[in-house]
This record gives C-alpha cells, sequence and structure tokens, in this order.
RNA sequence: GCCCGGGUGGUGGAAUGGCAGACACGGCCGCCUUAAAAGCGGCUGCCUUACGAGGCGUGCGGGUUCGAGACCCGCCCCGGGCACCA
C-alpha cells in the first residue's frame, strides 16, 4: 500500500499503533482502572466508583511459557476485558486483576538444561507477557498484579498451609476445626483416644496421635522413580509401557514419604454445595463423578478363618452372589489359597495348573506383564479359581472364590462380590467360567443378559417384590442387626498427593526435630524463601537401580537444610523439608489475594473479602463473580482451590464458601496445519488455496486440525495481529468471530472486516482527508433514533449475557445505517463510540476525546435505550397458509387480534381462493398461520 | 464401552416453537483509478425460471404441532472427557 495515497486521517493499522499506546500511557499514568477497596491501603472515597455494587470478574491466570502469547491465548481475556469495560460503564466498582502462575516444570527443566537460575527465566518471560497483554488494552488493575513466585505471595501460600496442618476435622459438625481443639478435648476426654487414655501417652505418642489428625499429614505413598533422570514423575509422563516419556528411562513404582492433605473430608460437601454453584452443568458433573461418591454397603463373607470384606452399591442382589473375587494382588489370596484343588474343580477354572498356588502365581505374572491399558482394554475375561470359599451369609452358601485382573486392587476393598444377573462384567465372567447365573430383580420378558434397570426383587427371600431402593434398605438393616455388615459410602477420589521432588516450587514452612516429626514454622518465621542452588540437575542413578533413593535438589543444600531455630524451647538444630509444593498451591487461593494484594498483617482483609466475595445472601455461596477458562481444568484446580477455599471458610479466614460462584468455560482458537508429500509439516502462512485444495510451493499439501502450536508450524501471534491491524482490530476480531464458549479455527484474512467496521465508526467522527470533526448536532431522523435505541437495547441485552458476537453485529448494523447519511450525529454517535469502547477502548477514547470530552470514557454512563423509542410504528405480520409464506400485512401495534385476522385473510385472498379456512392462528406480534 | 458437547451456505457464525442463513470472510459485478491496492456500492444456499415467480433446503429416518434448525423417539458422523469404580 503507498503511503502517500492512502488518505492521512484515515484510521489504519499505522494510525492504531500510535493511538494505541499513548491511551495504555494515559490510563496507566492515570490509575484509570484501579478499583476502590472498602478498607485498606487500596481503599479511595474519591474514586467514581466507591461504594458502587461491586463486580468481580476473574481469568484463570496463565503460566508465562517461554513462548509467549498466540493469539487463542487472550480469547478470554479479551471476553472479560470487554465484559467489565462494559459493567463499569454501567456503574459497577469492577475488579479485574491479572496475575502470573509461574513456579513449574517448563523452567526448571530449562534450568537444568543451561543452568539460568528458574528464577530469571521466571521473571523475563513474566515481563515478556506484561508487555503482551498491556498491548492488547486490557484494563488490569495493575496494583493488584503479582506471580505466584513472589516471596510476599508464597509467604501466604506457606501461611494457607500451615493453617491446614494446624488443624483437623470434625466428622461431628463437618468443620475443619484447629488443632488446639482437638488436643482440649482429649485432654478433658470428650474425645476417646484409640489405645491408651491421653494421660498415659508419651509426649511423642501424643504428637503422632494429633499428626494423624490433620489435615496436611505425612504418609508414605507410591510414586513413579525414575532413577535413570533422578525424579519422581507425574502418572502423563509415564509411557503405557513404564517408560519414562524424556529419556525412555525404566520407571519403578516405590513409596516414598509424601505431604497428603485431606481433601477426601470435604467429599461430601464438595459434592453438595456443586449444587450452589452457577457452573456449566458437564463440569459439575464431571467433579461429580472425580469424587465418585456411591452408598453401599460391606459385607463379610467368611473363608475359613478369614473374612473377605466387599463393598457393593447393590445389597439387595446379595442373594444373586454366587461368585467372589478378589484383586490378584489382594492380600488375602495368599492366605486362604489351599494346597490342593478341592475334589470335582472345573477344569476351566484351574487354567490347567497342577494345584491352586501354581495357578495363581501364573495368572499374577499373567497380569503383572500386561500394561494398564492391556488390562482394561480387554473384553475376555481371564482369571483362576483361587480354591477356596466364601459363605455368602444371606443364604450361607458356599461360593468359590476367585482372582481376576477386573477387580482393581486400588478401589474399594479389592473385592467383591459377584451378581451375574445384574452386573453386565459379572456375567461375562460367569459365561467364561461356567458359573451359576440367578436373577434377583425381575428383568422384562425376553430380556437376555446382565440386568440392571429397576424391578421387583425375586429369588431372594424374604425380600422378593421389594424395589431396588426399598430391597437395598431392608439388606442394609437385616446385615447390621446380624453383623454380617454395615451400611457405607466409598469415594473414588483419593487424598491429594502434594509434595514434589522439585526445585521451582513452594518450600514446606515444616522442620523436623530430632523426632523426625513434623513441626510448622510460626507465621513470623515466614516466608521461607527458596533457596539459591548451584545445580538445579537432579542426582541420577543407574537406570536399572530400583532401589536407589530419590534426593531432592534441596536436600543437597545441607546449609539451608540443618537450621538452627528458637521454637519456643530455645535454640535447638532442626532439618527442613526438602520437598516443595505443587504448581496447583499457588493457584488456589490467588482469586483471594487480588482483593487485598498488599496487606501485610493477614492474608486477605475481612471488610475486602466480604465485599469482594462474601455472600449476597442466604445461602449463597459468595466467590469470584465470573471466572472464565478452559474446561482442562474442569477437574483437578478447580476441585483443589474449593478445598482449601472450605478450610479457611471452616477456620473464620473467609466469609465465602465456594470461590467461584460463576463459571465460564471459553472455547479454544485453533488452527490449520499443513503437510507435504512426506508427510513434513510445512509453514502455514505460506500455504495458498485454490479450487479447495492447498498448495505450498506449487505442491499440493494436506490440511489437519488442531492446536496453535511450534511442532505445528501455524502459530500466529497477537504481536503480530497488532501491527497488521492495532489491537482494537484484533480485539473486535476475536470478539466477532463467534460465541465466547465455541472453538474455532483462526483465519487471518477475515481480520480486515472488523478494521473495516472501526474504519466506518472512525470516519463518522472524522474526515479522512482533512482530519476534521465531521460530526454534527443535527438530531436523528426518527426512524434512525428508532434504531439507536433497539440497537443500545439490544447490545446491553447480549453484553450482559456474554454474546458478545451479536453485540458487534448489531454495532455493525447501526454503523451500517449511519456511514450513508448526509450527516453524522452526535446523538446516534456518541452512543456509538460508547458502545464500541469495550471493545475497540483505544478507538473510542479517541474519537471520545475528538468529541470533545476531556476524561476517559471508562467511566462515562453505558447508553440506556429510551422505551419509547422501543415501540414500533407498524408491525408487519407474515401470512402463512399451510406453513408457507403467501403474502404480508402491516397493522399498527395497536390493532386488534380481529383486525389482524381481516386484514391477513385479505392480504391472502388470491390464495385461499374462496375456501373457508379451517383454521385462523394470530401470533401476538409474530404472524399469522392460516390453514385450509 | 460409558458420559458430555456438537452437526445450519464455499468459510466463521445468526435465529424466546413463528419469515432459516443476521453480521463477517471469501467469491462475482460495478464505481473511483492510466493501472493496481485501499475505499465505496450491488449480487451471492441449491435447482427451475417465461425474471413475475415457483420448488427444495438446518447430518439421516420417523413423530408431536396450524407451524420444528429448535421439542420427542431411533440411527449416523465429528470433537472432548473417563477407563472393568463393584
Amino acid at each position: 500500500m503507498s503511503e502517500s495515497e492512502t488518505p492521512r486521517f484515515r484510521y489504519t493499522a499505522a494510525l492504531a499503533n500510535e493511538i494505541e499506546p499513548r491511551w495504555q500511557a494515559w490510563w496507566a499514568e492515570h490509575g484509570t482502572f484501579h478499583a476502590p477497596n472498602p478498607s485498606g491501603d487500596l481503599a479511595d472515597p474519591a474514586h467514581p466508583r466507591a461504594g458502587a455494587p461491586k463486580l468481580h470478574v476473574q481469568d484463570m491466570f496463565p503460566y508465562p511459557s517461554g513462548a509467549g502469547l498466540h493469539v487463542g491465548h487472550p480469547l478470554g481475556y479479551i471476553g472479560t476485558d470487554s465484559y467489565t469495560r462494559y459493567k463499569r460503564m454501567a456503574g459497577y466498582n469492577v475488579l479485574h486483576p491479572m496475575g502470573f502462575d509461574a513456579f513449574g516444570l517448563p523452567a526448571e527443566q530449562y534450568a537444568v538444561q543451561t543452568g539460568t537460575h528458574p528464577a530469571v527465566t521466571t521473571a523475563a518471560n513474566v515481563e515478556r507477557y506484561k508487555t503482551q497483554l498491556r498491548r492488547l488494552g486490557l484494563a488490569y488493575d495493575d496494583r493488584r498484579s503479582f506471580a505466584t513466585t513472589d516471596p510476599e505471595y508464597y509467604r501466604w501460600t506457606q501461611w494457607i498451609f500451615t493453617q491446614v496442618f494446624n488443624s483437623w476435622y470434625d466428622e461431628k459438625i463437618h468443620k475443619a476445626r484447629p488443632i488446639p481443639e482437638l488436643i482440649a478435648e482429649f485432654e478433658a476426654g470428650t474425645r476417646p483416644t484409640p489405645e491408651q487414655p491421653w494421660s498415659e501417652l508419651s509426649p511423642v505418642e501424643r504428637r503422632k496421635l494429633i499428626d494423624d489428625h490433620r489435615l496436611a499429614y505425612v504418609s508414605e505413598a507410591p510414586v513413579n522413580w525414575c532413577p535413570g533422570l533422578g525424579t519422581v514423575l507425574a502418572n502423563e509422563e509415564v509411557t503405557p509401557d513404564g517408560r519414562s516419556e524424556r529419556g525412555n528411562y525404566p520407571v519403578f513404582q516405590r513409596s516414598l514419604k509424601q505431604w497428603m492433605m485431606r481433601i477426601t473430608a470435604y467429599c461430601d460437601r464438595l459434592i453438595e454445595d456443586l449444587d450452589t454453584l452457577d457452573w456449566p452443568e458437564p463440569v459439575k458433573l464431571m467433579q461429580r463423578n472425580w469424587i465418585g461418591r456411591s452408598k453401599g454397603a460391606h459385607v463379610d463373607f467368611p473363608v475359613g478363618a478369614d473374612t473377605i470384606t466387599v463393598f457393593t452399591t447393590r445389597p439387595d442382589t446379595l442373594f444373586g452372589a454366587t461368585y467372589m473375587v478378589l484383586a490378584p494382588e489382594h492380600e488375602l489370596v495368599d492366605k486362604i489359597t489351599p494346597a490342593e484343588w478341592p475334589a470335582g474343580t472345573n477344569r476351566a477354572w484351574t487354567g490347567g495348573h497342577d494345584d491352586p498356588g501354581a495357578a495363581i502365581a501364573a495368572y499374577r505374572a499373567l497380569a503383572a506383564a500386561k500394561t494398564d491399558e492391556e488390562r482394561t482394554e480387554s473384553k475376555e475375561k481371564t482369571g483362576v479359581f483361587t480354591g477356596a470359599f466364601a459363605t455368602n451369609p444371606v443364604n450361607g452358601k458356599e461360593i468359590p472364590v476367585f482372582i481376576a485382573d477386573y477387580v482393581l486392587a486400588g478401589y474399594g476393598t479389592g473385592a467383591i462380590m459377584a451378581v451375574p444377573g445384574q452386573d453386565e462384567r459379572d456375567w461375562a465372567f460367569a459365561e467364561v467360567f461356567e458359573l451359576p447365573i440367578i436373577r434377583t430383580v425381575k428383568a422384562p420378558d425376553g430380556f437376555e443378559g446382565a440386568y440392571t434397570g429397576e424391578g421387583p426383587a425375586i429369588n431372594s427371600d424374604w425380600l422378593d417384590g421389594k424395589g431396588i431402593a426399598e430391597a437395598k434398605a431392608a439388606m442394609i438393616a437385616w446385615l447390621e442387626l446380624h453383623g454380617h455388615g454395615r451400611g457405607a459410602t466409598t469415594y473414588r477420589l483419593r487424598d491429594w498427593l502434594f509434595s514434589r521432588q522439585r526445585y521451582w516450587g513452594e518450600p514446606f514452612p515444616i522442620v523436623y526435630d530430632e523426632t523426625g516429626l513434623p513441626i510448622a514454622l510460626p507465621d513470623e518465621m515466614l516466608p521461607v524463601v527458596l533457596p539459591d542452588v548451584d545445580d538445579f540437575s537432579p542426582r541420577t542413578f543407574d537406570p536399572d537401580d530400583a532401589n536407589s533413593e530419590p534426593e531432592t535438589p534441596l536436600s543437597r543444600k545441607k546449609d539451608w537444610v540443618n537450621v538452627e531455630l528458637d521454637l519456643g524451647d530455645g535454640l535447638k538444630s532442626y532439618t527442613r523439608e526438602t520437598n516443595t509444593m505443587p504448581q496447583w498451591a499457588g493457584s488456589c487461593w490467588y482469586e483471594l489475594r487480588y482483593l487485598d494484594p498488599k496487606n501485610e498483617k493477614e492474608l486477605v482483609g475481612a471488610e475486602n473479602e466480604a465485599y469482594w466475595m462474601g455472600p449476597a445472601r442466604d445461602g449463597d455461596s459468595g466467590g469470584v463473580d465470573l471466572y472464565v477458562g478452559g474446561v482442562e481444568h474442569a477437574v483437578l484446580h478447580l476441585l483443589y482451590a474449593r478445598f482449601w477455599h472450605k478450610v479457611l471458610y471452616d477456620l473464620g479466614h473467609v466469609s465465602s464458601f465456594e470461590p467461584f460462584r460463576k463459571l465460564f468455560n471459553q472455547g479454544y482458537i485453533q488452527a490449520y496445519a499443513f503437510r507435504d508429500a512426506r508427510g513434513v509439516i510445512v509453514p502455514a502462512e505460506e500455504v495458498v488455496e485454490r479450487d479447495g485444495k492447498w498448495f505450498y510451493n506449487d505442491a499440493p499439501v494436506t490440511r489437519e486440525y488442531g492446536k496453535m502450536g511450534k511442532s505445528l508450524k501455524n502459530v500466529v501471534t497477537p504481536d503480530e495481529m497488532c501491527e497488521q491491524y492495532g489491537a482494537d482490530t484484533f480485539r473486535v476480531y476475536e470478539m466477532a468471530m463467534g460465541p465466547l464458549d465455541v472453538s474455532r479455527p483462526w483465519e487471518t484474512r477475515a481480520v480486515i472486516g472488523s478494521q473495516r467496521f472501526l474504519q466506518r465508526v472512525w470516519r463518522l467522527v472524522v474526515d479522512e482527508e482533512t482530519g476534521a470533526l465531521r460530526t454534527t448536532d443535527e438530531p436523528l431522523e426518527p426512524a434512525v433514533r428508532k434504531h439507536l435505541h433497539r440497537t443500545i437495547a439490544g447490545v446491553r441485552e447480549d453484553m450482559d449475557e456474554l454474546r458478545f458476537n451479536t453485540a458487534i453485529a448489531k454495532l455493525i448494523e447501526l454503523t451500517n445505517t449511519l456511514t450513508p447519511l448526509p450527516s453524522a450525529s452526535r446523538e446516534a454517535i456518541e452512543p456509538l463510540v460508547l458502545m464500541t469502547s469495550p471493545f475497540a477502548p483505544h478507538l473510542a477514547e479517541e474519537l471520545w476525546r475528538k468529541l470533545g470530552h476531556q476524561d476517559s470514557l471508562a467511566y462515562a454512563g453505558f447508553p440506556e435505550a429510551d422505551p419509547a423509542q422501543l415501540k414500533a410504528e407498524s408491525i408487519t405480520y407474515p401470512v402463512q397458509v399451510n406453513g408457507k409464506v403467501r403474502g404480508r400485512v402491516e397493522v399498527t401495534p395497536e390493532a386488534s387480534e380481529s383486525e389482524v385476522r381481516e386484514a391477513a385473510l385479505a392480504a391472502v385472498a388470491e390464495v385461499i381462493d374462496g375456501r373457508t379456512p379451517k383454521k385462523v392462528i394470530v401470533v401476538a406480534g409474530r404472524l399469522v398461520s392460516v390453514v385450509i
């Protein structure tokens, strides 16, 4: 494009790139987006929104990776920015902060490779992100920004850990309480101690007993230990064949002392409080499934002198239990297995072995050799008889006990009672092993296979005829009465493994004394600052040495590990905990710190927390008003954050019992990638389309669809878009291309449409040739005025529902109506500029200034529609005859139904052709339907 | 296999059970220009057309209704999640 021939004052990328940094600087200088707190150092009674209704909107904060942002990342940020700019103009005191989740593995791995300290990498990445976000004109209150790696921030992460450590869950009142109250109950004898009375316990025994009750506790837990890498790996980092994804070294399961968090204590509340939340149903469902509460019963089956306890959700089917299955790894297997097969053992049950011991050993070897995937994918049921029989407590029948890998050692009790009549897996197994099948729920006539539906009990003695729910309750009562079992609830959710053998994470505020028991450091010793180390590489071992001991990076820093502290009984030697916290820790509570980021005395001041996040009414959970992020965090992040929040609530530190009242999942922006004939990815930018086919350097290429990424050579960055079009155009395009929650492909060539729209808006105010103000004070034509007010009403409605794409479509329509008019009337243009400002804030500020306003429009009132202008002057009714539109009539809005009917029938008289309509339906304000 | 989303023009997408395809991209035509770009204006679901219009159209097959893209039943396809959860 030749610069000299473009009109001098046209809105171009060059002009946008002049306007945008100028307004960004102006906003920063004037603190335009500072939100006032009710109290503390961020209070500001003179602020235009001090004391106004509040709105707390938050994005899931990013991990600042070295690659920087691509155009998909800021989609949600621009959405919340547009929404909050609108709400701020509409009168709300808006809190919209942004921070950085900056602890994490990539920076540590980069450090291992290059020796660069993760703090250096992280700081550089945070700066880069900040620059990129600033360039987009996002209206954050920058005083409230932080990174989870800031010692002033993780001081409070550590403080929360000590709060969790110093509390226990009181099952009676379903609430966490401080540890001193537990000690008081033990001392007073109001709470029994398990073996000896409290007074007879030694100090160390007392500490162990208390430690067993803490919400944060040390336990042996299995981990994936990879000696070749010298690190413990997450499950995702282990390949299905049990090797490390990186380096392909063997990985061993071994147990290690680990910090755990007792999230299972909160299972019921985590499930039940979902009902109070305005979250997408699929996310709630995923959380419910993840927690996996099942109600049923534990039932005891005697086997000789031993007892196999099973968990079942269907105690009502106990009469149909015809065999039992233990997980191959179950501890009772060896005890109950006899030396010989019982007389008359079915050949099919023995696996062809001469005695049960050999059969079990062979089956275990077989199961162990299978990967988890093979074990779970195989549809065919395998297993082997143990040679033992158990007694079904309800009818005294002897039933055989098998081992089979379809029963998982890690779930429930690792043993099941098998009811083939009502369970598909048991049915399949029973068919293979020729086991009896007894139906205990009446199946519909002709039904084949396991019946899991509702029906009356049959073949069940005293349960016969009862429905499932009634039969369950009756059976549980019977089991409890006769001592054969008890009602029980089990959960799939496990306690949260909270320690990592890494460097780049929050150190634990924990030391150990000579007893080896943990002690939480007092508040005044926080933060425990992460020390510098010289070498970030873990110590590696012989890849096959399963018995090697993992060594954390911090454990090698002896002068840090060994400390002298006065914890109340004089200076003593202690050793520090050398694990660090997982990346989840910092993101588990950051929503609270934004409220009061500078508070050095408390995590968050009570008044500030109550104002921004407190419950709005009885029964309301409180929490962030709108939390926007991807569904990939549906379970872990959101569950952990809810758990911590509830602990803080129980201990009285916050007034809200949920962190996020409303959740919105934004979609993803994805992109096409292209491969040449060799299957090699080619740069997407240089691929051209001709007749529905794609070519790179004139050679045909194939197209695929997926995430943006370096390896697919299809990354488009916001920086490029800002250069080529300006941030405002980029923002408008992202918001206009579809609803926020829908994923869609990126298409750079379509961005031009948003630029054309902004150019037309600009041209309504500024003469492109002279730069003079074009806007006049002439009043609008009545029809245009009506269009304006319809637009205002529609845009407000769309904005409230986060339907930015349709709001922008309405603004474009208004603009296209105004563009050809002889006079650019201020009456329409000022509202148009204000309504465009949430999407294109720099352009709007610039035009607002040109229109003669001295201040930012950030606090100008959002236009309001005049109800009188929303009334239509006439209504056009389409007239359908047998479902097809055959004519239309225009009537006044006041026309009565019979008038509309008459007019409509007259309009289609020709089609009706003298016939008598069977039916005439007049839908007020909509249409007329004639049936003949 | 189970659970959750979703299938509408060449493309992204609009549409409280009431005129399907708003708005935008792309394409075609025109204005401006020596020319091109930018900008502006028009046309653009498919088929037929005597240019008035008519027929067919929201993954497929049924149904409810005066009326279905939307509601119900049965399938097909795509995307995401879970993995024998007793």
